[in-house]
DNA sequence: CGGAGTCTTGATTGGGTTCAATAGGCGTGG
DNA sequence: CCACGCCTATTGAACCCAATCAAGACTCCG
C-alpha cells in the first residue's frame, strides 16, 4: 500500500532533468531577471533586507556565515540549480553572504511574486520545498562528516561531493577543477590549509587522485570508488561521542 | 531588540506569541493528529517514506542522521513549535530519525493535505517556510561552533543555546535541566563524553553554572552573560582556516 | 626580474581523545 | 532496609591527531 500514491511528491528523473525542467519552470512562469557574476562578487549579503531568492543557472558560490566576533565560516556550497538567500525567509534579513567563486548566472525571483505564482502554478512550491529540504540534508550530512570524520576523510568526502555534483550536473568527473583556495576548502571543512594540502599530498602518494601538472587545483581522481575506500581507510579512532 | 516598523514580510512578536499563533493556526485549519510520546519513542524514521511533517506541541526531540556506517550523529534539537522531518520533502524518505527525549506531543500534518489547504490559508506557507528557514540558520550556527570554537566555548554555546530556547518559549531560564546524557551532547558538539563533563566542570569552579545537588543534570544559570563571556574567553586560538 | 599570493613540507606544540579507575544515582529484589 | 548491578558522571594520566610555527618552492602577473 505504500506505492507512488496520489500526487507526485517525489518523481525522480536524473538530477541533470530535475534541474533543467526546474530552471524552464522558472523561465517559463516568472519574470527572472538575470544577473551576471564574477569572482567575488557578492549576491545577498547578510543583515541585508531579505526580498528575493537567487536561484543558480551558472558558477559556484559559497555561503559565508560571519560570527558577532568577525570569524567567517563557509557554511556552504552552490552549483546550478541550487537556490540562494534561503536563510533569510524566517527573519526577514539575510543569514550569509553569498559568493560568487566564479563568473556565472543567477536568477532573482522575488519570494512574494513566487508566493503569488505558485497558487496558479504549484510546482514552484515544490521545486522551493525541495531546494531546501536538500540543503537541510546536505547540512546534517556536513555536520555528520565534521563531528565523526578525520581530517583525512573529510577531505576525501569533500571531493567525492564535489564530483557528484559535478557528474549531476551532466559533467565528467573524473577531472575536477576545484575553484578554492586551500585555505577556502581548510575553513569549510574545520581544519586549517596545511592540513588540507597534507590530506591531498597523502592521496595523490596513494594515487586516489593526481594532480594536473601546472596548478594543484586539477585534480584528476581515476576512480572515484577509491575516494570512498580512502575515507574508510582514514576512518579510525575518531571523536564524538557514540549514543547508547 | 532592534525595535523595527511593522508593515512587512516578518511580523516579529515575541518567539513565544509567534510560535502560539502557528500552532492555533494549523488547528483551525487543518485536520491535525495529534500523537503522545514518551522518551524514546521514534518518531519518524531515516528510509521510511515520507507523508507528513510533524509540529512539537511539547516535548524535546533529537534528530540522528544515521551514517552508511553506522556512526549516529545527533543533527538537531527541537523544541516546541519546531517542525520535524522536514528534510524528508526533497527525497520523498525522512532523512534522519526523530527520537523523543521526554514525554511530549507532536501533530502530524500531512504534507499533500498542508499544500492544499495553504491554497486557502496562505499563512500556512509563511509557517512551514519560516521553520526550514529558521532551521538552516540554526544549521549554519551549528557549523561555524563546529569549525571555529574550542571544546569549552562550544558547550557554553549550546548552554546559552538551550537557555534561549526555553526562556523564547516563555520559560525561566536561569534554571535549566538538560535533559541528555554527556554522551548525547558531547554526540551533539563533536567531542567526547568525557570533554564535555571537563568543559561543565570549570564552567562551574568558575562559578559561570552552578550544579543542582542530586543530579548533575540541572543547572543554574546565574547570569546569561556570564556564557557569553566564558565562550569569548575560551576563544583563544582554534583551527579552521581563515579567509583571506 | 621581482613580488604577492598560493601551496607544500618539516618540526614542534597542544587541545582533546583515549584508557582507566572511582564515585554517585537509581531501580530491583532479597 | 541494604545489597547488588547498571548506568551515568567525574577525574587523572598518557598519547596522538591536527594546529602552529617556519622555510622554501611554485605560479601568475605587472
Amino acid at each position: 500500500m505504500e506505492h507512488q500514491s496520489s500526487a507526485r511528491v517525489t518523481n525522480d528523473p536524473s538530477p541533470a532533468q530535475r534541474i533543467a525542467t526546474m530552471l524552464a519552470l522558472l523561465q517559463d512562469t516568472l519574470p527572472v531577471q538575470k544577473r551576471l557574476v564574477h569572482a567575488g562578487d557578492i549576491v545577498c549579503q547578510v543583515g541585508q533586507r531579505f526580498h528575493s531568492l537567487y536561484v543558480v543557472n551558472s558558477g559556484l558560490f559559497k555561503m559565508v556565515n560571519l560570527s558577532d566576533q568577525g570569524r567567517e565560516q563557509v557554511v556552504g556550497l552552490h552549483f546550478r540549480g541550487d537556490w540562494l538567500g534561503l536563510d533569510g525567509i524566517a527573519t526577514g534579513r539575510y543569514g550569509c553572504d553569498a559568493v560568487a567563486m566564479d563568473t556565472g548566472e543567477v536568477w532573482v525571483i522575488p519570494y512574494a511574486t513566487l508566493l503569488e505564482t505558485s497558487i496558479r502554478t504549484p510546482a514552484l512550491l515544490t521545486a522551493l520545498h525541495q531546494a531546501m529540504s536538500r540543503e537541510l540534508a546536505r547540512d546534517h550530512d556536513s555536520m555528520l562528516s565534521l563531528c565523526t570524520l578525520p581530517a583525512d576523510a573529510r577531505v576525501a568526502g569533500f571531493l567525492r561531493y564535489w564530483a557528484d555534483n559535478v557528474s549531476q550536473r551532466g559533467q565528467r568527473c573524473d577531472q575536477i577543477t576545484l575553484r578554492m583556495t586551500r585555505a577556502e576548502i581548510g575553513n569549510y571543512l574545520g581544519m586549517t590549509l596545511e592540513t588540507v594540502s597534507r590530506a591531498l599530498s597523502r592521496m595523490a602518494r596513494g594515487d586516489v587522485i593526481r594532480f594536473n601538472e601546472k596548478g594543484r587545483r586539477d585534480i584528476q581522481i581515476p576512480q572515484v570508488e577509491a575516494l570512498t575506500a580512502f575515507m574508510q581507510r582514514a576512518k579510525g579512532p575518531t571523536a564524538a561521542a557514540a549514543l547508547h
